[in-house]
Order: structure tokens, then C-alpha cells, then sequence
DNA sequence: GGGATCATATGATCTTGATCATATGTCTTT
DNA sequence: AAAGACATATGATCAAGATCATATGATCCC
């Protein structure tokens, strides 16, 4: 199944390709093929720095899709490597092009990118917050401990000591609830 | 004059307000009416956090616009204040739900949104570098130094004086070059 | 021109989170 | 049931960035 708004496009004109570990899927220079959809991949989004090393610029998690400006500029501006054997869908920009004359496919793409800035927003501004103890309090309000600590410490760029640290010392004052272990939550 | 791609829609559509310091546009729960835009004013977007405290959500920028999810959801999700005496442009949801059966804007719309989406990754990144040094060195790479060494501190989470700091370690390293006060840049 | 304000810049000190280490709980696999 | 892998958890130490302080250059404005 192909998440949506991408299931309303023809599928005829998707590509599914099988990623092995370390392919490219496309490398800065390229010319834009598309955007691309992560089903079961992660991919490492990287720069050439001045230096020569690569930088990474993002990491694309399973479900997730990458390389969406890409619909709108000639070359890709960074390379995308697979970290891991996985399936992604490759959409062709002509498609996504297409796509925009039809008002409910432009509706619900923008929808989806709508939430995805309004999440970043709030990221960047809970990492924005200097102590440990009060970043992972306001992720955790934000709803971002919704899989593991290990998860949420790399999200909001805490070692994950420092979290569980954290954690622990909200518990003691009374601002979260540890039912059990590994569980954690607002007192309601 | 109205920003891309909102100069699209109808203006007469558009309600521009003078915001005094500290007017509330929108608060949690109230009916959405649409999103906006700010002209020339700074907005906090914050949420009431369990200890009764406002958190802070997102800082809105001159030229930036905010509240664009609102337009798929029927109550707002979290408070809008001006910071400032500033202008705002309101633009009710209807208009813009409207012009996603126009083309043309339906794809400058996407287009913005692609390119946020792209920006936010990429801040999220270079906040999650550990290290001061490199931290500031990937962002001046992903062109981010391009208002004060104040502003850019504030955007990757550093004080001013560990970015200054960081900025003469990169120039003694050869990484920065540092031809005027104040002025830092890639070498060649 | 003089004063106010702000960005740039750097030094000294201190706090805090990173790092390293170790242990236990949990889940999966065989 | 044993072994392996991984998340949870916490202690000890250390380095790095935050904080506080001070100074200078630039800009505005009256």
C-alpha cells in the first residue's frame, strides 16, 4: 500500500525499487528524476562539505518521503544513500507536477507538508531548550515519547543518559509519572 | 506587496491587521479562521503547558507565515502573540482551500512548503551536531550566516559568545576566513 | 558631537551534559 | 533454558559550552 496523498496518483507511473545497503539512489549535480517514498528504508541525505567529508543533512526513517523540493529544481542539491536494505517508491516529478491540477491531490499534499513544518517547528524549538531536564519535559508534552526514550534522546539531540537522567529527575518532582519501567507520562 | 504565493488569491479576501505588543491573533480551541502572515510583526506561538506555564511552539519571523495547519483543522491548536507592534495578513481557510483548484497556485504553494520542509531537516541536523565548532561550521556551509553572528546563534541553539568563539577556532583552522570584523566566509 | 544602543569580541569561572563504565530487565531465537 | 541483543538505568569523571564580566567598534538619533 502506498501512503497517502501518493496513493492518488496513477501507480502505473511509481517505481518500486529494492534498495540494497549503500546504494545511491541519486547524488548531488544529478538531475531530478523525483521525489522518492521510504517504505521500509532508511536513507543518510548527505553533502560534499568544503572539506570533502560528507555532511549529513538528514536521515529519512521508514514511511517517510524524501527529495519533495526536488520536484521543483533541476539537480538534486545532496546525495542519498541507503543505510540499510529496504523498498522505496520513486516518483516521477512529471507526476507530482501533474498531480497539482487535480484540487484534491493538491489539497491533501499540502496537508501533509503543513503538518510535517509544524512539527519541525515545534523540534526545533524544544531543541532549542538549554536544560536537559526541560527539553525532554516538553517533548514529552509535545507527544514525541511515543516509541522508545533511546528515540526520543536522538530526536531532540540528547544522549540518551542525559534522558533518562532527565527523566528521572522529573519524576521526582512530581511533573511525570513512571509506572513502570520505561513508562513515562504526564500526572493527569 | 504580499508575498508569493499568497499574491495569488484574491485580495480582497485578505484582511491585513495592525497588531499592537502582546494582542492575541488566535488562542488553543478557538474556531479556526484560517492562516497568516507576517508582514513586519514577531509573533510567539505557544501552548499552555500542564504546569499552567506557556510554552513556546514556534517564534514567527517578519516575512514569515504561520498557522498554515489551521487550515485543516477546525480549532486552533496553540496561542498566537504579537511580541511587537507589527502587520499581519489573515487569510481565511476557505480562500486558501479555494485556490488549491487553481494550478498555478497549488503549486507555488507546494513549492514554499517543499522548501521548508528541506530547511527545517537540514536546521534539525545541524542542531543535533554536538560539537560547537562543527555545529557552526555546518551552518555557515548551509548558508545560514547570512543576517548577524547574533541571529545565527540564536537559529542553531548556541549562545553569541560560543559562536564567536567557534568562528575564530574555524578561522584558525583555516576553515573560515575572516576578512573584516564580523565578516566570516568559506575560503575559496 | 555626544550619548545610547547594539553587534562584535574575548577572558574567567562554573555548571551541566558528554563520555565511559557497569548492571539489570526484557525480548527473541534456538 | 541458555544465549544474544538491546533498552533501561545509574554512577564517576571530564570536557565543553553557559554564564558572567568587560571592552571596543559601529550605527542611530537628537
Amino acid at each position: 500500500m502506498i501512503p497517502a496523498p501518493f496513493d492518488m496518483l496513477p501507480s502505473d507511473r511509481l517505481k518500486k525499487i529494492t534498495t540494497p545497503k549503500r546504494m545511491v539512489l541519486f547524488r548531488e549535480g544529478d538531475p531530478t528524476k523525483g521525489l522518492f517514498l521510504s517504505l521500509t528504508a532508511m536513507i543518510r541525505m548527505e553533502r560534499i562539505g568544503p572539506d570533502g567529508e560528507p555532511v549529513t543533512i538528514h536521515t529519512v526513517q521508514e514511511g517517510q518521503s524524501f527529495a519533495e523540493a526536488s520536484v521543483f529544481a533541476d539537480r538534486y542539491h545532496c546525495n542519498a544513500v541507503a543505510l540499510v536494505e529496504g523498498e522505496v517508491i520513486r516518483i516521477p516529478k512529471s507526476v507530482v507536477l501533474a498531480g497539482f491540477a487535480d484540487p484534491e491531490f493538491s489539497t491533501a499534499y499540502n496537508r501533509i507538508m503543513s503538518r510535517q513544518v509544524q512539527a519541525y517547528r515545534q523540534i526545533v524549538e524544544v531543541m532549542s531548550i538549554r536544560s536537559a531536564a526541560e527539553r525532554v519535559y516538553a517533548a514529552v508534552v509535545a507527544g514525541l515519547l511515543d516509541a522508545s526514550v533511546m528515540n526520543l534522546s536522538q530526536r531532540i539531540a540528547l544522549t540518551h543518559e542525559a534522558t533518562y537522567r532527565a527523566l528521572r529527575t522529573l519524576v521526582s518532582q512530581g511533573r511525570l509519572e513512571n509506572p513502570s519501567r520505561g513508562q513515562y507520562r504526564l500526572p493527569k
